[in-house]
DNA sequence: AATAAAAACTAATGATATTAGTTTTTGAGG
DNA sequence: CCTCAAAAACTAATATCATTAGTTTTTATT
């Protein structure tokens, strides 16, 4: 017996007014009764669709990894060896830069230990040891390389948002480019310049 | 007129009340009540110390920031060039691994806007700075490399503590070796081989 | 010993997430 | 068309939290 809620919610209509709303004003201005407010329903009937806070926050993260894995995947799509990398570090930024809230909340998980999120960081693998296929590495040196790849990818993203890198005139897309560069010449260098 | 609080209570030990804490039990299980009961007091009285959650918090990220300059800086005394840059970059990812929860905290800032985070922000950059100056770069491109280093560093001791690293069965400790070995390669080259 | 200030307390407020129990809506089957 | 069960929304309550106002206690200096 398959019924249609009253008013059109579900728990996917509450993740979404969820992220949303978060996009908007940041975790800290967040709460299920600024939610429920939005959603023109009392906080309680939340729970009708949600199992607790702690639970739509996974569900957003969650949302918020396969939004990053897809901007990943766009940018390398025909791709292939430093144009892909190039683009995938670029796509990454500009997912950190245009949805800072939700990048944010991606880098507060405590631990990915949610099974949900365990598939989801799979898969943020996955079009990086794509474009890695391309430079002649040994299966053991893929998952360094990618490991490298993405920690300099979270690291640029997340020191710009903090203001970390506004001390200095130096303009960071060039500082970005040659980070990211370095990383092209030394992952050439490892797979013998197939490339 | 000096007066000596009550029963030792100050604006210090609170602080390092509060440090204990959250190294113990994180930020999520931190409270001002379980603070004060810590301390044998009742909630209300540590407002005589501290101004808010919010104004004790920065002053936990602001001790955080110093005890990782301090092991950075310990880290690079005496040494040089590359010596310097993997000592740097061991003491940054031990820091992240030993003081987990003081590391989030750091991680956690929203922007780095305080002013006393800015000094300390300033700090930050100054041991690799130092380290940097071995590498015969313009003034300029010692920028980018910070910015670089700080990413890599970041960026490996957020995944790695979120356990975005253990899908594969890969050493870490070779994984960020290589990193390293990667941005000092690339650093020498930019320096023009001089170390 | 007296006093003023600091520090701790009690008690209250308002926000929060969450739950129990009740009412309302809704779609399917007779 | 009417009934009925389930889903969804509601009301009301609880417990926790940070924070503040106002009061009492302690303590160092005079």
């Amino acid at each position: 017996m398959i019924r249609i809620p009253r008013q059109g919610l579900s728990q996917d209509v509450v993740l979404r007014a969820a992220v949303d709303l978060i996009e908007e004003g940041g975790l800290p201005h967040f709460s299920m009764g600024e939610l429920a407010r939005r959603l023109q329903v009392k906080p309680a009937s939340l729970y009708n669709h949600v199992e607790s806070l702690e639970q739509l926050l996974t569900l957003v993260g969650d949302d918020a990894v396969k939004k990053l894995v897809a901007a990943e995947t766009r940018a390398i799509a025909g791709k292939r060896g430093q144009e892909a990398l190039f683009a995938l570090a670029q796509a990454y930024r500009l997912f950190a830069r245009n949805h800072y809230q939700l990048y944010r909340i991606i880098m507060a998980f405590p631990k990915w230990e949610n099974p949900v999120l365990e598939q989801e960081a799979g898969e943020i693998v996955s079009p990086i040891l794509q474009m890695l296929s391309d430079y002649g590495l040994t299966e053991e040196q893929q998952i360094h390389w990618q490991r490298i790849l993405r920690a300099q990818m979270a690291g640029f993203a997340f020191h710009e948002q903090a203001g970390g890198f506004s001390h200095y005139s130096a303009d960071p897309d060039e500082s970005f480019r040659l980070g990211v560069q370095c990383l092209s010449d030394g992952l050439r260098r490892a797979g013998g310049n197939v490339v």
